[in-house]
DNA sequence: ACCACTTACGTTTCTCGTAACTATG
DNA sequence: CATAGTTACGAGAAACGTAAGTGGT
């Protein structure tokens, strides 16, 4: 005798329960009576109870039987809850992504690349993480985060790399800045203004300052000095600062963009943001999925409409 | 391909989600490796995803991998306690009783018998319904009651009647009352002293006022009428009134009363409990085991320790 | 006599174990 | 080469269907 339930079993009691016809339930699970007859057998065995009382040339529920079919059911709607929601996470339409990525990204593909994302996977959840290039790289080799988008990560046998978008960080300000005045700009002319500039670890000073030292000059003369890259654009609008971000800050990039950028090939630089993730490690369906379109359409999805 | 889940598959599947091998999972549920790998691919093929990733030569859950323990422990302990409740239902020890008797019996069987009784049936619930005979055979005909436990009620084919114990009614009185001073006490006698009685409707009332009127006497004089019935005694304790119900509540039956019984041939009144149920309806276990016990124990609980 | 459930029995399907195979450290 | 998991295949168990049986209306 089995000691355990069977799902099919508690299926099949519950249509017999509802009909209240071993006959009826039959032809409404395309089975025979037989085979009805034994389900409910089985199950009176399992549960040492009866769960019909066979009255007249019918069946009628005992009290057993009418507790069982509020078990049954709710049984059953756990197990096919249960069901949906591993198929979902095998869909990658459910589950949990944790992904990093640069500032730049995360202000110009992050929104676009995320609802066209939950779009088809609405159980996603995401864990979206900003931070600078070694910052990400190093969580993403400890596992902390499924994949990142950054620039320059150096490449080695764990990881894999996949170039998904080119940008190009140029000195930008604000379209009323005296700058925007003169001809033939040079680089000791940006000399004279203060700028606003991310730390000095970050890749994008690093470049910069590293350009002016190539020249001969000296490094330009940081004013306000902050960690949070996206707010960059917004400080200067107002002032006389100049800054060193993504050329996609500035008009008509974004419509109605108070920015202008102060075109110089010596200050252009040419980053290519790259999708890395661990090449051995388990990525969960959703993860996969994410990888795949950021693949397929990150560079559309930055450049924008 | 199956499309619905398997309990055993998922019982499986937690133990080598702990174990995280195959072959200690299969040590501790003595199956093989191949029946576990069997018990994984239909999961995994009734799912739609893989529960496992292979690394190396072992295995290790994967996203949904994880998700599904939760859901299969759940389901399992749903599961149990459903054979547990249906079980304990079937044994009649969890359920419900709807059980109807007299005062009498409410008060010196009642009590002994549900202690008894719920000493091994700790979840069934009892709905004691406490009445007059007609009021309870009524209620039992119509399905309100599953059991009751009264005198003379009308045998037909519908209803099976167990003996269950003897009792008789006497003439009660406080102990100080007068009429016990008295020697050779006749039932004219009785008739100097108030009354309290039950309505003209009891049993028990119906049978005195005809002892009385068979030797043509007149009705005894009733002072206080009340359907309290198990309140009458209380009420003459302290008065010079007599009443008329069950000796049980006379002393030694009852220690420390302080009633007496006015001992006289042409009042007392036997009369047979009987345990009455309904032939062809369906009784719940709960309610067979407590039939069970009162046709076994009932006369000895009714008498007392 | 008919209807509804049950029993009997042969067939099909499923699960499990044995043994051979593959892959990893 | 030892270990962990997989594949192949046959034996046994379980579930199902057909057909005959039982009981109630």
């Amino acid at each position: 005798m089995a000691d355990q339930l069977d799902l099919r079993d508690l299926r099949y009691f519950e249509v017999i329960a509802e009909t209240g016809h071993l006959g009826r339930a039959a032809k409404k699970l395309f089975r025979t009576q037989p085979a009805l007859t034994g389900c409910v057998r089985r199950l009176e065995e399992t549960l040492g109870t009866a769960l019909f009382e066979r009255v007249g040339r019918g069946i009628r529920l005992t009290s057993a039987g009418k507790a069982l079919v509020v078990r049954a059911r709710s049984l059953r709607v756990a197990a096919e809850e249960a069901v949906r929601e591993i198929g979902e996470l095998g869909e990658g339409v459910a589950g949990h992504v944790r992904v990093g990525m640069l500032p730049t990204l995360a202000r110009f593909l992050l929104p676009a690349a995320t609802q066209l994302y939950l779009k088809d996977a609405r159980e996603v959840t995401i864990k979206a993480v900003v931070g600078q290039n070694d910052v990400l790289a190093t969580q993403l080799r400890a596992g902390e985060l499924d994949l990142i988008v950054s620039t320059a990560v150096r490449p080695d046998e764990t990881i894999v790399r996949h170039p998904v978008c080119e940008d190009e960080a140029v000195v930008i300000a604000s379209r009323t800045h005296p700058v925007l005045r003169r001809k033939n700009v040079t680089l000791q002319d940006l000399l004279e203004y203060r700028w606003v500039l991310a730390p000095e670890v970050v890749g994008t000073r690093e470049w910069l300052e590293r350009e002016f030292q190539r020249r001969g000059l000296p490094a330009p003369k940081v004013q306000i000095e902050t960690n949070l890259i996206l707010m960059m654009p917004a400080l200067i609008e107002q002032t006389e600062l100049l800054t060193f971000t993504s050329r996609r800050h500035v008009a008509p990039f974004v419509a109605g963009s108070r920015l202008r950028e102060v075109a110089l090939r010596e200050t252009t630089m040419r980053r290519r943001f790259d999708l890395v993730y661990r090449k051995d490690s388990y990525l969960s369906p959703a993860a996969l999925r994410l990888i795949a379109l950021l693949r397929e359409r990150g560079e559309a999805l930055f450049k924008g409409p």
